[in-house]
DNA sequence: TCTGCAATCACATGTTGATGTGAATCAAAC
DNA sequence: GTTTGATTCACATCAACATGTGATTGCAGA
């Protein structure tokens, strides 16, 4: 039996969603609410498995309880709820800690299967969302394009010179004369079209370079 | 119709797939191979509408053949298929641009689902690549441990630091002069244990100050 | 009320960094 | 077989940075 906790500012599809899922073999709304306000007392009361959590609340909203939430470590599976694949929401509602992101439309049968599916530990997604999530994932990580045909040294260079190093330390540890160290580094600004140390050294973090 | 080129090594499963999508209404395998080594020219000869791409093939692999695909800028949906959620195939095929990830031993009924999700734009996981993926998402963006009590005024200079701003830049930016951008920097190498203005600027990356 | 502390400025001194100019060696590419 | 570019080193000069020491103002909390 999957205990469930709704908070849904909607009469009608709170009042929609709790017959669903009370009419369903396996499922139990245990608490249905309008907002957030009591979020922290209302799970610590009734322990459910699962939370079906709209965002657009009034008082409290779906994105402030889920953090509540997530604050007192309860181990309780939350699911958004949400009208539109909104972007900074979605991206807000992953890193606080959502297990799970659907769309409101979502036909009720496929709901049940969501619930189930995040009871047991998976990461439901309406499939519009899930795009984006992999969207936004790969835009993080793509973001390393350009190289700027660094040398293998100058590569090196430049990574002492983000670990701090001052060029006599970079000259030591690379046994070189800190002249050759200057002109590696003259030769990485003109590839980074930078002209100084620490706008290097930002450039490489911006770019992932290192 | 969906058209489908099929990317897997073991014959069994190539076969079982070939027969499970053209017995079903709306699919139609257009080609089936057991390695990516004309995996250009293949996409490029029939055009397939959705591409199951296994990982782990001798020659080249699933995610080499994923990345050459997506090198040309086909238009083309790629769902990764694979037997474990390993965790750092699951990043690079997603990094790579693949549309979704699933496991093999998803069954028949879902799997054309996924395949239908894809083509119209969809990104079906299963759900426990769903679930790395969310957590995956949540570490990078929840890494913002230490504030070192930067003061508003210094985290102002600190930022013109990361942006490349000599000391005579930021007093000007900053109306103040000269020896109080010392000061104020001074105190930020205080307060981060550093000593160097590049040193800062790593650390402000690091630590996501900025 | 007194005490921190943030924010401001000043002066001095030594270190580090940026740039210019020049040159030698060696391997790879054309 | 010459050119290109990576790697190495040298000398010189000026600008930027780091540090120390000290001082004033004004706000906020004990």
């Amino acid at each position: 039996m999957i205990k469930v906790i709704l908070y849904e500012d909607n009469p009608q599809l709170r009042e929609g969603l709790t017959m669903l899922l009370n009419g369903s073999e396996g499922f139990k709304v245990v608490g249905a609410y309008k907002n957030c306000n009591n979020v922290v007392e209302e799970v610590e009361a009734f322990r459910p498995d699962v939370i079906l959590m709209d965002i657009d609340m009034p008082g409290i909203n779906g994105i402030e309880g889920l953090k509540l939430i997530r604050q007192r470590n309860f181990d309780v599976k939350i699911l958004m709820l949400t009208v539109f694949d909104d972007n900074k929401n979605v991206f807000e509602a992953i890193k606080s800690g959502a297990n799970g992101y659907i769309l409101k439309k979502t036909p009720p049968a496929r709901l049940l299967e969501y619930v189930e599916e995040a009871a047991s530990g998976g990461a439901p997604m309406s499939s519009s969302i899930a795009t984006q999530v992999l969207k936004m994932f790969s835009e993080i990580h793509n973001h390393h394009s350009e190289d700027y045909n660094l040398s293998e040294r100058e590569k090196q260079v430049l990574q002492l010179l983000v670990n701090g190093y001052s060029y006599k330390m970079i000259a030591s540890e690379m046994f070189i004369a800190i002249d050759t160290v200057r002109s590696h580094i003259k030769k990485i600004y003109e590839k980074l079209h930078v002209n100084s140390k620490s706008e290097a050294v930002a450039k490489a973090f911006k770019d992932k370079l290192i």
